[in-house]
Formats: C-alpha cells, sequence, structure tokens
DNA sequence: ATAACTGCAAACCGTTTGCAATAAG
DNA sequence: CTTATTGCAAACGGTTTGCAGTTAT
C-alpha cells in the first residue's frame, strides 16, 4: 500500500504511455473488482479515445508484473483488483454475482494445511473460494 | 451413489432420448472431469453422429436438474462430474492446469462458519477452492 | 399427434492478434 | 532514431441459438 500502481509500473520498468497511467489511475481507485468493459468504461471517461484492445493488453501486462491480481470467477470474464491491496478473499454469490469480500484467519491455516498435505508448496497468498450456492438466511 | 444418472434423470422425469442416454454414459463412466470437447469426443466413439451442439444442450439440462456439477476453473472450458459422487473439493495447479481432488473436515466446518458469518445458508456441500499458487515441494 | 429434441450452421461474447500508424525512451 | 505501443478490425475459442427435420411419449 506504500506504492501508488504508476510507481510500482515505473519500478519494475515499464513503459508508462498516457493510456497505462490512466488504466492505473482508475484501478488505483476502483474499490471494487471492475471487469474490462467496466475498466474500459471508466477509462474512456478520462481518454475518449482509448481502445478496449489497449485495456486488454494493459491489463495483461500488470497481471503478469504482478501489480494486479486477475480473479475468474466461472461467469466468463475476468476481473481485477491492484496485487497490493490488504489481503481479503472473495465469496461470489452464484444468483446474483455478487462478490463479497471477507478475511478469515482460518483460512490462511487452511492454505498450508491443505497444500501440506498434498506435498505443495505456497507462492504469497491468493486463494479464492468460489461456487457456494447461497442463499440470503 | 444409489442410483445411476440414467435413473437419476428418469426419476426427474427428463425425456431420456438416445443421445441422452449415450451422454448419461459417458458421465457414469468418467472418473475425471471433462470438459464438453471431452464428452463429445466420448459419446462420438458410442454414436459418430452426435452432435457437439447436442452435448452443451444436455450438460446444461443435467446441471439444472441437479444431476451434474458444472465446475468452472478459470481456463475458459467447463468441466463437469457426477452431482452424487462423494463430496471432494478440487485444487487446481495454476501452472499445469491439473485438477487435484481432496477431502478435509475443516473445509466442511469452514463453510458453515464462513456462510453464518456473513448472513448466508448453505445449500448442499458445494465449495471449490482455487486459484491457489502453488509449487511441487 | 404433438411437443420436445436433434443436427447444422450461423451468431455470440469475451479475448487475442496482425497490421500500419504513433509515441516513448 | 529505434523499438515498443496503439487503434482498428479481423480472428479466435468456447458456448448458444434459430431453424427445419426427427423422435419420444
Amino acid at each position: 500500500m506504500i506504492d501508488t500502481i504508476l510507481q510500482r509500473c515505473e519500478q519494475k520498468g515499464l513503459r508508462m504511455t498516457s493510456q497505462r497511467k490512466i488504466i492505473a489511475l482508475v484501478l488505483e481507485d476502483a474499490a471494487d473488482h471492475p471487469d474490462v468493459e467496466e475498466l474500459y468504461k471508466r477509462a474512456s471517461k478520462i481518454d475518449p479515445t482509448i481502445s478496449i484492445a489497449t485495456v486488454y493488453r494493459t491489463v495483461k501486462l500488470f497481471d503478469e508484473a504482478g501489480i494486479l491480481d486477475k480473479l475468474e470467477f466461472g461467469d466468463g470474464r475476468a476481473r481485477y483488483e491492484d496485487a497490493e491491496r490488504e489481503h481479503h478473499d472473495h465469496l461470489i454469490d452464484v444468483n446474483s454475482g455478487r462478490v463479497i469480500e471477507f478475511v478469515d484467519s482460518d483460512i490462511e491455516k487452511l492454505q498450508e494445511k491443505i497444500a501440506n498435505k498434498l506435498g505443495y508448496k505456497l507462492m504469497g497468498h491468493k486463494l479464492e473460494l468460489y461456487g457456494v450456492p447461497l442463499k440470503k438466511s
């Protein structure tokens, strides 16, 4: 959380074009989990000439650089969030598509436990919980 | 596990055409998590005139009837498995795409805990863990 | 008989890519 | 100046759909 997305991009030596700066800003300001279409809409408000292909390319670049996390919730389109956001997990309401964020210390432990059990080693702290059929109670 | 897929289909009053019977059989015999293309290949060995559109339609029908579970691992294509298989979870190796099945009693507890915490009610026992970056250790 | 199902091919939707023009370092 | 990046439009891959013909009940 110390550095901005732009700063982290520069740190990694990415060529920061005007388009990339705009997309970085949009992502910086996003408290939700926008998909590419949504990022494109928000970026277009700042620069209406930006193309959706560039958004796709930029988001892929940032993901590969570890600056963004790509979230795939099984609804067809990928969503993105700042990789440096405070750690949390996601629960998707399969009926509404709504994304619920939460933190649970037991999940952290579980990550380790399952990984160990299976002879794998965790890299970082990325765990998604999804597919739980939910009903508001 | 008492009933076969075909029997469960009939129980639900689904019209069982020759194509649907074949797909039910293929699914019955699958110990893995085939995608539609794979189901189509296997079904084609029994009846080469079957069309992939029918496989898509059938798999959707069976999923909506609760006979199949649709698994979306974020690799673009959906995978399917018998909904009545013994309960288990999936872990996907993000590098190889390999699917690892496992059971962990703590996950069962966690399902309840998280759902309660968020004011939701679990329907059944569907929980997928995915997106954990893994490295063989 | 008749309503549901099939195969085919075209459409669809999110994403990627080839290309010629443009801009960053 | 040189190489990376852009916008456009076409292509892509998985999935859905309209239609005319076929099949289960």
